[in-house]
DNA sequence: TAGATTTATACGCGATCACGTATATTGCCA
DNA sequence: TGGCAATATACGTGATCGCGTATAAATCTA
């Protein structure tokens, strides 16, 4: 799996989605692991704005996934401006 | 800046700190780019858990920067068990 | 297609968000 | 050291979290 840039929740969601059926498991057993719901796995997948750091946090180490920051590849002002 | 890894909301919270730092700006002054209190960048900077992704997200772009999601380089268990 | 699995959504609940506003604390520099 | 800038913390408020539980909707699969 190559590396996945997310700009937003959505995509950081979809990246999680793709992560977790690469690795076999349903959302149910995804969340068993890390002590949360299959509902908030998710609302965690569809990218919604209010899930909390730590949810995140805990599906990437479910996923043995980590995350990477660095400066913006190249700079796209659409996005940026859609944030609000 | 070299590439830096978060696997937990407090390494999280650090990069974005000296991010910030970098960009030579104030929580004030990025708060109010993003529309985010200076007490809520403060929360997201001491990398509290329940902050929330769309905070994170705002404050990345607002640095210019951007998230990208890999497997781990290599597996710690002790952090992955870290977390509950 | 029927049945089973998986995912999305709903309700009530206690906890906690980010908010505005304000203040305590800390850090820095003349 | 004194004073200012920067950061951390507090209170009340409305919104939303993740929870347990349950069900509706979508998606496989035999």
């Amino acid at each position: 799996m190559t590396d996945q840039i997310a700009r937003n929740e959505k995509q950081l969601g979809a990246i999680l989605r793709r992560a977790r059926r690469q690795a076999d498991l349903t959302q149910e057993t995804l969340g068993s692991r890390i002590h949360l719901r299959q509902a908030t796995v998710s609302r965690l997948e569809a990218g919604e704005p209010a899930v909390q750091l730590s949810t995140l946090m805990a599906a990437l180490s479910a996923l043995d996934l980590e995350l990477v920051v660095r400066p913006r590849s190249k700079s796209s002002a659409t996005e940026i401006a859609d944030l609000f």
